[in-house]
RNA sequence: GCCGGUGUGUCGGAAUGGUAGACGAGGAAGACUCAAAAUCUUUUGUGGGCGACCACGUGCGGGUUCGAGUCCCGCCACCGGCACCA
């Protein structure tokens, strides 16, 4: 063998011979027990691989290779998530049509993955804008649409000035394009709607049965936003109507002072002839309506609003006449648009009611400083004052009793409510997938015939956004012309296509069966491989990709198409890769690092030791090309083990509880995301035999057996150089045992009144008696007075305590 | 404001309530070399002592325990998410 480690020889060499192998194509026999791997797919962009997307696909690729050694049908994909703005933006700018630039940087992608020696089963690439993938996910949305669950809206959306597309709510961060960082307006669009809302509550629910890092899970809890409260209708005094308002706090009813509707309450318009300040409303709307969402709530805490003067509200538990005002802190996308004010227990209530100087009455006793003073807002230690029937309850005895008075007395009920809003699902965009609806004037919305699926994305002249908000589809007549199916008339294909959450909703279904042309995926495929074992992807789609992907399985699911309520048993997430200076890398701040030129120069096992090594898999971490050398300096003393290698079919003595605390501790970590300490565990072992000046072949073996999944190539070379048999991805998984852990011999601690003063020497069952003697002997010098008490923890620790 | 997380040498980071700082990086000294790089050896928390050793050390203040980085109570700082959601 070579003297030196040559990675730019050895690695291209075994991937050649993986790839000739097949090494890693997933079997097709469904009676042996199957592993579902998952990362999340790139997007393929322009600037090729980032030096952040080796973290995951390393690290699951460590689980699927430890895996496959341990005798699973491992399913371990790539595909690529391809439709999306940028891919189309560069298009435009190139004159170069998107499915072009798409495939060229697959290509880059794909050759770059393959540098880096990844398990993944090529022959189950996707594409999600292959027509052969994007005719089932246009199947889905059919099937969504049929159940009710799309529909066409008018509303305001979320409308990117840059990108020139609706946004759905969790694209829109910081009021600002989550994508392009441009300013978001509210515009009013008739728009393709996915009423996720309508699983809200299942959506909540799965999460009990799966198990994902505990930030996940009440993120998504948090987004979804579920509460518990109760809806109250307030008589318009001397009308017939009533206002509906939304409560969680339905036991303060008796402090309600007054009402606040939002600007865009339709009962404002109903009762213009009534008010009696109409200019001064009217004028309030408009100031208003020129605001987006993000200025009206993150902005302007300072409260603002106008009273409707010549209309009021009956409080329906004790008749009192109330003024009803608009201000902008009251939205009409939340509840009814319209709430109670109880300024003495809700602080916003009770900022509105210090500045226009409306009343304030405590119905919650138990503040240590006056309500007019200090909002008091505290449900757990309250008492009810000043509300008749609920007098001396606690809050939540108040608020079942009000429900209960409520629903018998018919002006209210409970209710529940939640943060989540349905889904915006229409982008006015050519590089996506179209929509498969036609709109008839006579027949409405109908959809295509599921034998008429994929409705391919026609060619077009110019793929330009225009300004007035219609897709680059609209422009090409004789596509968007056509007969209705249903009544023959003319009607208009939907020129608007999918976001690109759409394709990744549902990939991991397709990577079962990826080329099946009568379903999404066959029964038999999606019942062996279902669910996902381990997803791992990143945390910013948690809220995005992750919930969107939960919605449409579980729709499947009630649909009867798959056979699992949720898609991923196990969900966890890696934390970001920072440049040098510990600022996020980009090309403005100069601190980028190419993958490629770590490949190149140190190569693929050395990038994918670091990025093991480097920390914390689930927390944030610097790049350091220092740490690249030291682990490629690890390598080369795993190769030059070489030269001090001796025979031996089993291991030596003085090394045999190492070797087995060695293989429990690698394998134990790469279950539980702790792959810098399974590495560190290596490091020591080598150090170990380095220090010995020999190491066995049995040991060898075993040290390049557990090496292996992190550094594929130089393990395999080396395992074939030594002439052991077969191939190393085939080696069975080395086996440990407890008992072969312990050392015969151990180092115990000797404490004196919990001070460490000495360490003894002893065999690993000796008796009690005889080590706390050998301690008390050790440490003689330390113990002064008498021994009140001699602690010993077997294995462990002695401690004498004196007095 | 609410919900999560984190706080340990010069740096990245280890430690089922049981020898704090594994492993790596960096620094220092030495070997090899004409020299440098690479490699190898030794050393490296702080303070004191020639020394075997001693004292102090895990954001701050208390507590529980034979024993606390780890558990409990009260703070502080930083990071992430949500936020006028009634």
């Amino acid at each position: 063998m070579e003297k030196y480690y040559n990675h730019h020889e050895v690695e291209p060499k075994w991937q050649q011979i993986w790839d000739d192998e097949k090494a890693f194509a997933t079997s097709s026999d469904f009676s042996k027990p199957k592993y579902y791997a998952l990362v999340e797919f790139p997007y393929p962009s322009g600037q090729g691989l980032h030096v952040g997307h080796p973290r995951p696909y390393t690290a699951l690729d460590i689980v699927a290779r430890k895996r496959r050694m341990q005798g699973y049908n491992v399913l371990y994909p790539m595909g690529w998530d391809a439709f999306g703005l940028p891919t189309e933006n560069y298009a435009i700018k190139n004159k170069i049509h998107p499915k072009i630039v798409t495939k060229n940087n697959v290509g880059r992608f794909k050759n770059q993955l393959h540098s880096l020696g990844y398990s993944f089963d090529w022959d189950r690439e996707i594409n999600t804008t292959d027509p052969g993938y994007y005719h089932w996910t246009q199947w889905i949305f059919l099937k969504l649409f049929n159940a009710g669950l799309a529909y066409k809206s008018e509303m305001p959306i979320n409308w990117c000035t840059s990108c020139k597309v609706g946004l759905a709510n969790e694209e829109v961060v910081n009021g600002v394009c989550e994508r392009c960082g441009s300013e978001v307006v509210r515009k009013v669009k008739s728009q393709w709607m996915l009423k996720i809302t309508e699983y809200a509550d299942k959506l909540i629910e799965g999460l009990d049965g799966v198990d994902y890092v505990e930030r996940i899970a009440t993120q998504q809890k948090n987004w979804i936003g579920k509460s518990q409260g109760a809806e109250v209708k307030f008589a318009l005094t001397g009308k017939e109507d009533t206002i509906t308002v939304y409560t969680t706090r339905c036991d303060t009813l008796f402090g309600a002072t007054y009402m606040v509707m939002s600007p865009e309450h339709p009962y404002i318009d109903k009762y213009q002839s009534e008010i009696t300040n109409w200019d001064e409303v009217v004028a309030y709307r408009e100031e208003a309506s020129k605001k987006s969402d993000f200025e009206r709530s993150e902005l302007a805490k300072d409260k603002t609003g106008v009273e409707l003067k010549g209309i009021t509200a009956t409080n329906p538990v004790n008749g009192k006449q109330i003024p009803i005002w608009i201000s902008d802190y009251v939205l009409m996308s939340y509840g009814t648009g319209a709430i109670m004010a109880v300024p003495a227990h809700d602080e916003r209530d009770w900022d509105f009611a210090k500045k226009f100087n409306l009343p304030i009455i405590e119905v919650v006793a138990g503040s240590p400083v006056p309500v007019e003073e200090q909002v008091y807002t505290d449900v757990a230690t309250g008492t009810l004052v000043n509300s008749e029937f609920l007098n001396g309850l606690s809050v939540a005895e108040a608020k079942a009793k009000m429900i209960e008075f409520l629903e018998s007395k018919g002006i209210g009920q409970a209710k529940t409510n939640f943060k989540l809003r349905d889904w915006v699902f229409s982008r006015q965009r050519y590089w996506g997938e179209p929509i498969p609806i036609i709109h008839c004037d006579k027949c409405g919305y109908v959809p295509l015939k599921e034998e008429e699926l994929p409705l391919q994305l026609p060619e077009v002249d110019s793929y330009m956004p225009t300004d007035n908000g219609e897709s680059p589809l609209a422009a090409m007549e004789s596509w968007v012309n056509i007969a209705c199916p249903c009544c023959g008339g003319p009607a208009k294909r939907e020129t608007d296509t999918m976001p690109q959450w759409a394709g990744s909703s549902w990939y991991f279904l397709r990577y079962t069966d990826p080329t099946n042309d009568k379903a999404l995926a066959s029964k038999e495929a999606l019942n062996y491989w279902l669910p996902v074992d381990w997803y791992n992807g990143g945390m910013e789609h948690t809220t995005l990709h992750l919930l969107y992907s939960r919605f449409w399985h579980r729709f499947l699911y009630d649909q009867g198409v798959v056979p699992t309520k949720e898609p991923y048993a196990k969900r966890t997430s890696h934390g970001m890769i920072l440049g040098e200076n510990g600022e996020k890398m980009s090309k403005s701040r100069g601190n980028v690092v190419n993958p490629d030129d770590i490949v190149q120069e140190y190569g693929a096992d050395t990038l994918r030791t670091y990025e093991m090594f480097i920390g914390a898999f689930d927390q944030a971490a610097s790049w350091s090309e220092d740490g690249v050398k030291g682990c490629r300096r690890f390598l080369d003393r795993v190769w030059k083990l070489n030269e001090i290698i001796v025979d031996g079919d089993e291991y030596s003595t003085d090394l045999e509880a190492k070797m087995h605390q060695t293989i429990k501790k690698v394998s134990n970590d790469f279950e539980s995301l702790k792959y810098n300490t399974a590495i560190a565990a290596m490091m020591a072992l080598i150090n170990d035999f380095y220090k010995k000046g020999s190491v066995n072949k049995a040991e060898y073996a075993t040290l390049l057996k557990l090496l292996n999944p992190v550094a594929p190539h130089i393990t395999e070379e080396l395992w074939q150089g030594n002439g052991f048999e077969g191939r190393l991805y085939q080696a069975a998984w080395p086996e440990f045992s407890e008992e072969k852990c312990v050392e015969s011999t151990i180092t115990i601690a000797v404490q004196v009144n919990g001070k460490l003063r000495a360490t003894i020497q002893a065999p690993k069952d000796g008796d009690k008696d005889a080590i706390i003697a050998q301690a008390k002997e050790a440490a003689a010098e330390k113990i002064t007075g008498t021994i009140v008490k001699e602690i010993y923890v077997p294995g462990k620790i002695v401690n004498i305590v004196c007095k």
